[in-house]
DNA sequence: GCCAACGTTGGC
DNA sequence: GCCAACGTTGGC
């Protein structure tokens, strides 16, 4: 199946495309919204990742990774010490899930959500109308808009 | 199963 | 730091 294109949003204080940049493949943890973990749980091994900062200034899109291994327990939710702990989950009957991404490039100019909002190939991107959404598909002609928004 | 209250995200 | 949007929880 060809690779499908997705978004996954970050904030840059706590893990930016240069921390990808320098650690290569992160495990998405801590992802706790039912929308966003079945999107995860669609994703396939090449799949392709728009990088995106929010709460910062500007949000916008960074770079771009690829999943290099789909969905799997996240283990911080059976971690009574970590923020992400759930006390409804147990090993056995994980709730949450993550995958692996593998950094592929910083975009060779950041696109601020400012300027994305103006461009009318990706006007239907959820993040526009689903703010909240933190990881969502996009198809492969507004990847491929954005792609080509940044330059070469 | 509805929906009010509450909590969180994320742009500004 | 504020607050609108919206997802989740829990009482009924």
């Amino acid at each position: 199946m060809a690779a499908r294109c997705w978004l996954m949003k970050t904030e840059p204080d706590t893990f930016s495309i240069e921390d990808l940049a320098r650690k290569k493949i992160e495990g998405w943890n801590g992802v706790r919204n039912y929308s966003a973990r079945n999107f995860m749980k669609d994703m396939s091994v090449g799949d392709k990742v728009l990088f995106y900062h929010s709460s910062t200034e500007p949000p916008g899109v960074a770079g771009l990774a690829e999943v290099v291994k789909t969905a799997y327990p996240d283990p911080t939710q059976f971690d009574p010490k970590s923020d992400y702990h759930d006390p409804k989950a147990a090993p056995g009957k994980p709730i949450w899930f993550q995958v692996d991404v593998r950094f592929f490039k910083k975009l060779p100019r950041f696109l601020p959500l400012d300027e994305l909002r103006g461009v009318p190939a990706i006007a239907d991107m959820p993040l526009f109308h689903r703010s909240r959404l933190s990881v969502q598909p996009v198809t492969p002609e507004q990847y491929a808009a954005i792609v080509a928004l940044a330059g070469k």
